[in-house]
DNA sequence: GTTTTCTATAGGATATCCCTATATGTTATA
DNA sequence: TATAACATATAGGGATATCCTATAGAAAAC
């Protein structure tokens, strides 16, 4: 029979025996009682088909096979407190690995609010960003390779929880020699449309700005498209056209303000969009998943309001 | 609770569901049934308190911690192959390490005869050898830190098992120019004892030449001592009188065959030791023991006379 | 809609684990 | 030599673990 069916119990018992010479003492160390101790060795000795300790009357002689077993022992005892570790991490808040994926218009601005604070917080914690598109990222949320994932809502995918982070405004970004950079205000029904540059297909963004002028939904064929905000910041500023950007995006980035000029648009309703941070319904880390909600929520600069405890689905 | 309650089969079957992902896979790799598999990993969850795979309706995928712990496991599982390997070993004749303890005044010329044919046959056996006195070897042995003593007999110790090996006459080793060393045969009533010279008190050897000429017993005071055979040997060939030596000592020592003559007492007995290899009665490696016994018996050169089967106690 | 596939649960036989009490043999001490 | 002290082994029994078959329930494939 094979070493396969001995627990780590009996390993211990075994090294015990081996260091004390004495199954009493063993028994001692090892919290039972020494018939218990004296059965589990026969049972041991029997499993294997090895005699480990001589018995001579009254004293225990670890054959060589028993020290050279007991030697192992040893060393796959050590391998067990690594277990333990792993596990004793697991019961740690935000420690281990934690993998998250973040929408490209999103990432790359909030990343660097959070990022400090997550790291100086939670050393332990190794994160895992990962950029994409929105579809790609419930793709691989489902699928397990990501286990968070923070974009806009709605997702409204089953077995996909969504917990609510902020409300991040968009913003009319137009060049200053564009007719809507004027002092006076721009309604979402000026737009028109036909300036108006926009991300490549797959951005949400670009489907939620094209809400917001739902009128000119079905005219946006031969338009402008750009594959990352910067690149779109660039367009309009070199007047190629107006865009909304979202607020994080606009932040701090003077290079071009020369050129550019941000305005909210007017009217009712916040423009804007719903940031949610996704996971897997049956994602175990609920604990993880709160800190690290609150943490993306404490460290969010004035210009997004946050969402204090939405939840969907 | 810890990972000490964790059997290696634990492991086995954890890095089985990691690797096909699914439980009824891995109970077929495992070899036991689904719900069996099902409800041990239930249980080991339930032990270490963490969740190790989310269930997600139809599929299992390994959480962080799982994935971990999977890691590890593997690790250990290589381990436990090590300990399956000491087991094997300890199964196969005369493998392993073997503690040999052997008088001085044989060792040295009887394992030349041996260590050969032993690293031929059993290349995987690791001999210690040790040589002492008979006393301190018995006391080694019984106290476990030998396996094995080659000594002469009788040994008669309580729980020490000996094995007949062979029968070494005794020559009686003279310098050329003493009288006993002319044609005429010499007996054992002839040694008076008054030339004689012998190994310091400890070796059995000694006493044994002196229960040859039992009348002197008593008046072998102010007698030079020697402490090795060699010494011994070189003694006699300076002229400082007569001993006798054991058979395999004598083989091939063409340096001082000048000097000295060995010769066979005269008489009905054969003058000799019985050689007799010792163990623990309690020893579990009665096979070993006895390829031993019959490996150094078929290595003796034809001065001695090997026992066939003679065990004694 | 039916079948297949996968996991979870229920019930039950057997084995394991660990206990207390006790037998047996050894060593130390009076 | 008797007695106490100590160590291991055995017996008996209760709690628990292991593993099975049968079956339920839910999703996927056809």
């Amino acid at each position: 029979m094979s070493a396969k069916n001995l627990s780590f119990r009996d390993l211990q018992c075994l090294v015990a025996i081996c260091d004390s010479g004495s199954i009493s003492k063993a028994a001692d160390a090892c919290a039972i009682s020494q018939p218990s101790l004296s059965e589990r060795l026969k049972r041991i000795e029997s499993q294997l088909g090895v005699e480990l300790f001589e018995r001579n009357k009254r004293s225990l002689l670890p054959s060589s096979t028993g020290e050279a077993l007991a030697a192992k022992a040893r060393e796959l005892l050590v391998g067990v407190g690594a277990i333990d570790e792993v596990v004793a991490a697991a019961h740690k808040p935000l420690s281990g690995t934690l993998r998250v994926g973040v929408i490209s218009t999103l990432g790359p601005y909030l990343m660097p609010y959070i990022l400090p604070q997550l790291r100086k917080q939670y050393p332990e914690l190794e994160l895992i960003i990962h950029e994409d598109l929105t579809d790609a990222l419930i793709t691989e949320l489902t699928g397990g390779s990501l286990d968070i994932v923070i974009a806009a809502a709605p997702l409204e995918v089953p077995g996909v929880r969504e917990i609510g982070l902020f409300h991040e405004p968009f913003f009319l970004a137009v060049s200053k020699l564009h007719k809507f950079a004027g002092p006076h205000s721009t309604a979402a029904a000026d737009l028109d449309g036909k300036d108006m540059v926009l991300l490549e297909d797959g951005h949400c963004l670009s489907d939620q700005a094209l809400d917001i002028c739902p009128a000119k939904r079905r005219t946006n064929k031969n338009r402008l498209h750009s594959m990352s905000l910067e690149t779109l910041r660039h367009m309009v500023a070199a007047g190629a056209g107006y865009t909304l950007l979202p607020s994080l995006s606009v932040g701090n980035k003077p290079s071009l303000s020369k050129l550019i000029s941000y305005k909210k648009l007017d009217g009712k309703r916040q423009y804007g969009r719903q940031i949610v941070l996704a996971h897997r319904s049956s994602f175990a880390r609920k604990t993880d998943v709160h800190l690290f909600s609150q943490l993306i929520r404490d460290c969010l600069p004035d210009s997004v309001e946050t969402i204090l405890t939405s939840t969907r689905h």
